[in-house]
Parts: structure tokens; sequence; C-alpha cells
RNA sequence: GUGGCCGUAGCUCAAAGGUAGAGUCCCGGAUUGUGAUUCCGGUUGUUGUGGGUUCGAGUCCCAUCGGCCACCCCA
């Protein structure tokens, strides 16, 4: 143990009986995602460090502390490994000019990358599902992503999850804001705290999301940004509310609700559970007009979310909704001077007809083979002995129901076991 | 990155400065080749790691690594 190694902090295994758990997850929400109309794009895990300074903002907690950089001396590049998806996702889509006939809608999963100090649901390798509408300007896409989020849900078998929303407007919007904003923070600069002081200047909307009472009692007398909206922004949330209430969306709108990245504008919003702790957000996401622009390519609206698998594999474990393991058709146990030949063409021919089938291997007594059948899962344990050898037969048992053990014609056997198994999972 | 709590068998946990244990799991057996129960027997280990104090450290001290919780932040 001493020399041992092991896995990078905050950097996890997930261990075969979880990893049922993440498939059977992973299947729900790319089915899902598929019948909404995403189609899948894969983008590395590498970028340039430039995208994600460009697309995230230089001032924001992920750029400013938080990413693995590192310069490959080999060609002399800055590079980052993805402390989230949507930048690349736009990068691609301008690389391969994927809008030149029209709006796209794509989805993404994978890992992402943020060096913070681990704790639950927070670690510094975790796997995230994005899903990002690319030119598309009304609301209506904004309430799509939202709505198949509450229509997800059910489907993993979670409840319990509360929507939070907000509009942060225009750029324009949100500069005059801030203009106002800074000057009142900075006439009761003496009740800030380190964070909020440096926050002042660089990002000052963050101050009003701060949860030190003394903060907050200035950021509760701040302009609010609501103020500052114009007809157009007033607008977009408008349409959106009506399409969510129209769905039976239920939401709470969250005036200090802002998120961590630069690129968000108008719409953004998050699904929260109380049953993780601290991390609580289980999905977040919002709208992006300026992202194609400050990327470089020609402007384009979007939108889109991300959501947190770890944290809706925990909620689906803590919700009970846990899948049953896949159990092996058969489990093939074999004793005697030339059986193991037998026994490994048997498994073969049923496996070529579809069959899960499991052939034992190192040794054992015969009893010890029985009894890891058993813990196979599997519906039927075929036996070939010496008997079955000479016989040209093997021999069938039924695990999981109660039907005779039965001898098979090795001629027969993928046809007759089929019919066993039939009866056996009826 | 800051603070608090915690690291003993694969797992869940005992051992209040004096010989490291239980349950579970795993392995073998209960008259020839038949699985969950039952009964009998067996292995669980550099007490996270490295130092220090002490006649003696799982226990006290320091460091380090890891986990949990909170802050922070977000998915």
């Amino acid at each position: 143990m001493n020399t041992a190694l092991q896995a990078v902090r905050g950097m996890n295994d997930v261990l075969p009986e979880d990893a049922a758990l993440w498939r059977a997850f992973g299947a729900v929400v790319e089915a899902w995602l598929e019948r909404w109309g995403y189609r899948a794009i894969r983008m590395p895990l590498v970028e340039n460090t430039a995208l994600f300074r460009r697309a995230i903002g230089e001032s924001t907690d992920i750029v400013e502390k938080e990413m693995y950089s590192w310069r490959d001396e080999l060609n002399s590049e800055e590079l980052t490994l993805r402390p989230e998806g949507t930048a690349s996702c736009v990068r691609a889509a301008i690389e391969h000019s994927l809008l030149h006939d029209g709006p796209k809608r794509l989805w993404y999963g994978g890992p992402m990358y943020r060096h913070e100090r681990p704790q639950k649901g927070r670690y510094r390798e975790f796997y995230q599902y994005g899903a990002e509408a690319f030119g598309f300007r009304g609301p209506e896409v904004d309430a799509e992503l939202i709505v198949m989020c509450a229509r997800l849900w059910p489907e993993l078998g979670l409840k319990g999850l509360r929507l939070e929303l907000n509009t942060i407007g225009s750029a324009e919007e949100r500069a005059r804001h801030r203009a106002d904003l800074v000057r009142h923070l900075q006439a009761n600069e003496a009740q800030l705290d380190a964070d909020a002081k440096r926050r002042l200047h660089s990002n000052p909307l963050r101050v009003l999301d701060s949860k030190n009472p003394m903060v907050q009692e200035v950021a509760a007398q701040a302009p609010p940004l609501t103020d500052y909206l114009g007809e157009a922004s007033l607008a977009h949330f408008a349409g959106l509310k009506k399409l969510l209430a129209s769905a039976g969306v239920e939401f709470a709108i969250n005036p200090r609700l802002v998120r961590g990245l630069d690129y968000y504008n108008l719409t953004v919003f998050e699904w929260i559970t109380d049953a993780l702790g601290a991390q609580g957000t289980v999905c977040g996401g919002g709208r992006y007009d300026g992202l194609f622009a400050q990327l470089g390519g020609k402007p384009a609206p979007g939108v889109g979310f991300a959501m947190g698998c770890e944290r809706l594999v925990a909620l689906m474990k803590v919700s009970g909704g846990v899948p049953a393991a896949r159990r092996p058709d058969a489990y093939v146990v074999h004793q005697g001077e030339g059986t193991l030949e037998y026994a490994f063409a048997a498994a073969d021919a049923l496996r070529s007809a579809g069959h899960a089938v499991v052939l034992h291997a190192g040794g054992g007594s015969f009893k010890s083979q029985m009894k890891k059948a058993d813990a196979s899962g599997a519906w039927v344990a075929l036996i070939v002995g010496e008997d079955e050898l000479r016989a040209g037969e093997i021999s069938a048992k039924p695990l999981r129901r109660s039907e005779d053990q039965r001898r098979i014609g090795r001629g027969r056997i993928v046809e007759e076991f089929a019919a066993i198994l039939q009866r056996v999972k009826a």
C-alpha cells in the first residue's frame, strides 16, 4: 500500500456496480436528447487556452484559478483541459461553418476539468451532458431547453427539482446597470468584504450573489438590474415565462441568480435540488448571443445548458432508481478430463446464438463452481462433467425457478437451451 | 484556496498508552458431481504514509496524502 499509486485527487473511478447505473443514466439522457431533435457532436478535451479565456471571461473564477493549463513545449502551445463544453462547441460550429444551412441543435457529453477543492458533488474531473441551440433568437428555444429538462427528471425517477430563473439583459443594459451598481457599491465600500471589494471592478454583478449578510445588505439596496432592461429584453423574458407557464413548468424568479461565466445574456436558469448538500445545482444554462462574435465567428445567437452527471447519478441513487444488474443467461460449469474443450465450444455456440454466457474459469471444486454460477446471477447452470462428455450431452439446471435439471443432446443445445431460457424467464 | 471533523481486514465497525478484534465477504469441508439457508474450519492487516514523544503508540504530537462537511464556486 505504501508504494501503491492512487488516482489523482478529485478524479474518480466508477466501479462496475456504479458503472451500470451510469450507463442506464446515459442511455436515458441520450435517447431523450435525440428525441428532442438534438444531434450529437464531439469535441476534444484539450483546447487552446485562449478559447476559454475569451469565452468564459478573464475575471471569472474558472479562468482565474480553476483551469488545468500548461505549455506544450513540443510546439509552444498554451493548452487547457476543457472546464466546460459551450466554448468548444461554439468554436467547432464556427470552425466548420455548421450554421451555413440554418440553425442547429447539438448535444455532447463527457468529462470536464476544474481545479477546485473536491467535495461531495464537486470533483476535478466531472461529467456533463450539454445541449446547445445555435442560431435561434426567440424565447421559444430557451423554453424548449428548460421544458426538456422538466420532462427528463421523471424519466430518471427524480423528484423535488426546482427551477430558478432570471434575466440579465443585454450587454449594453448590463453596462449601464453596472456603472450605477459600482457607484452604489463604492458608496458603501466599508460594508464590503475582501471578496466583494475584489469583484467590485472585475465582476460587480457577482457581488449581488454574496452570502455574506453585511454584503447582502448593500446588495439589497443596490439598483435592480430589471430597471435597466429595455423593451426587447423584457419581451424576451415575458415570452419565455408564458411558454413555461403553458407547459405547466413551475419556476421561481431569482433576481440574484447570476451565473459565473461572462458570456451569458438574457435568460439564465438553474435546476436545483436540496438532496445533495451544498452542491445543489444539477443543471444550469442560459443564453449567450454574443459568444459567436466574441470568438471571431459570424454573429449568431445561442442558448444551452449543461447538466452534472455525478450529481444526477447521485440523485438517482437517493431516489432508488437503480436498475437491476444484467443476468447472464447461462454459467457453464465443467470438471473432468477433456470437458473444458467441450464446455468452451458449447459456450461459444450459445453466444453466437445471442445468449449471454459466462464460462467458468480458474478451476475449483464442483461445488465452488456451482456457487459461482449462483453468485453470477445466471438463469441457468450448464454442466459438463465426464458423464455428459461420454454421453455427448450437457446438463441444464435452472437456478432461478424450480424446474428440474435435464440433459440436452449435443446437437440440440442451441434450440433446447433457448426453450428452457424462455420458460425460466417467463 | 481557507476552516472543522475523520482515515484500523475487500466492506461495515470495535479495541479509552500495554499481545489488533467482531460481523460480512472470500476459501475449504459436512460419504463420489449440484447453487442462496444451516453447521464446522481457515486467511484477512506494514492500523493511509513519514517522522517524533515514550520502556512501550491504532491511541499523544508534527508533517504529508486522502475522504467528508462548510466557506467559496458551480455541474
